[in-house]
DNA sequence: CTACCAGTTCATTTTCTCTTGAACTAGATT
DNA sequence: AATCTAGTTCAAGAGAAAATGAACTGGTAG
């Protein structure tokens, strides 16, 4: 008989839905300055709003976004490691808090999107090297392009896990 | 007279245009990855495979791409700083070369991405925690939160420059 | 003055990404 | 067994971003 399962807010409690609201507003931007879809970004919003971990179920109703997109936010979400998920025994529903940690939200984002790049150089960057090694009268000005590319790769990959440190709780000075 | 003014390559200089290719396309999907167009990427690739600047009507010929696109892609890339233009007197096109610092080019991707984030961030931080103020029962529960978005964007803050002198040459250690 | 060349602007079209909704799986409940 | 609830999958639709092409500006050469 509980039919509405979406979580009480207590009477007093005014100013939530326009707390929420904002927050789902800011993150859906936020998400989109990342290259993260808006309505990933506005379930994190809603959760990060939540006193309560949410369902599945409350996200669709409370944003009224489609089953479809709430499921794939959620598994991006999951997939970026933004958001954790708690079962509460006696329910089989899962219950989603959004990840505090700045360095596992950006590094999230940033695994999903750097990375890739400087993993797939490689290969790329020897095949550069190849082609321009039969660069004829150029070929000095080729194997210099390919040396920079080389170059910025590693700087690249230097500077990740230093901003992973930096965007870490206090250490960083 | 001068019909083919597109810059004369040297005949022994097989490996060229596949060298050309190959680059157009990795910084096609290197600009994707930033989130700035496709043709974006091949323009500054195109500029990065070349010996020679090119001008705006040898970039046309050269990918194949239409005037409109050539002429918003080098302003964006203007805008970013991605690229640098000079013009040979005498000449009244401009020619362009790809700027090689890899601070400035991806220095210049975040300025026009995390810098709005963190610099708007203020006044829309105050109206959340004006909400927060009058959140009744859970109001320490939205102070919180609030607290933790200053953190987050002072970090943020923090970071750039650091990630910024990073990426600049040698001295970073 | 006319024609041309280099480049810009912007409305239209194309392309791609995101969202939706309907069909489906699987574990409870009656 | 039949129905419910919770959630997934995926084809198709809607919307946003990017590319095109035609009309335009302004400078130069004949």
């Amino acid at each position: 008989m509980p039919v509405a399962s979406l979580t009480q807010t207590a009477p007093s409690d005014v100013a939530a839905p326009e707390f929420s609201r904002e927050c789902v507003e800011f993150f859906s931007e936020a998400a989109q300055i990342f290259g993260v879809p808006p309505s990933v970004g506005q379930i994190y919003g809603l959760l990060y709003a939540s006193p309560q971990p949410l369902s599945f179920t409350d996200i669709v109703a409370r944003l009224g976004i489609s089953k479809g997109s709430a499921s794939q936010g959620l598994q991006m979400l999951r997939s970026l490691g933004a958001i954790n998920a708690a079962t509460h025994d006696d329910d089989r529903r899962e219950y989603f808090e959004p990840e505090m940690s700045l360095r596992k939200l950006v590094g999230g984002v940033l695994n999903g999107r750097i990375t890739p790049l400087v993993a797939a150089g490689p290969e790329r960057i020897e095949r550069l090297r190849r082609l321009a090694d039969d660069g004829g009268a150029a070929k000095d000005f080729y194997l210099d392009r390919v040396e920079q590319l080389e170059t910025w790769r590693s700087r690249l990959k230097l500077a990740l896990p230093v901003l992973n440190t930096l965007l870490g709780p206090k250490r960083g000075r």
